[in-house]
DNA sequence: GTATTGACCGTAG
DNA sequence: TCTACGGCCAATA
């Protein structure tokens, strides 16, 4: 009852972890999405945080992109295994670090899981 | 316990 | 249209 409006960060954690693994092929999301859908809005940056330890994690953190549909992360990313390269082996097009028609392509948790 | 940073977002000039 | 600044929360030093 400590928090009825967001979630524990244990839960934040892991509810991202959820969300980004829910993701579909082809698909990306930004950080003010999830965050959005987690009920903390306000601390999408939180979100970018906790992706930060993703990485070592088994999810497709990749799909996730900044508002601007520019991968801001990419430089977290094992060089072995680019975010621009993951990406367009979904088949998303990604020109200049950017997503092309990332409107489009745009997953929106809040949307998708709330039908 | 305080200060700084961070894979951000939104608004104002 | 582009640039600059603030806010908000959590983790780290």
């Amino acid at each position: 009852m400590e928090n009825p409006s967001k979630f524990n960060r244990e839960n934040f954690y892991k509810d991202v972890y959820e969300v980004v693994k829910l993701i579909p092929r082809g698909r990306v999301t930004n950080y003010g999405a999830i965050a959005k859908y987690l009920g903390t809005a306000k601390s999408s940056r939180m979100v970018g945080y906790a992706l930060n330890q993703s990485f070592h994690i088994d999810i497709p953190a990749h799909r996730v992109v900044n508002r601007n549909g520019l991968l801001t992360g990419k430089h977290h990313f094992p060089e072995e295994k680019p975010m621009q390269t993951s990406l367009e082996a979904e088949g998303i097009r990604v020109e200049n670090d950017q997503v092309v028609d990332f409107k489009k392509l745009f997953w929106d948790p809040s949307v998708e899981l709330s039908l």
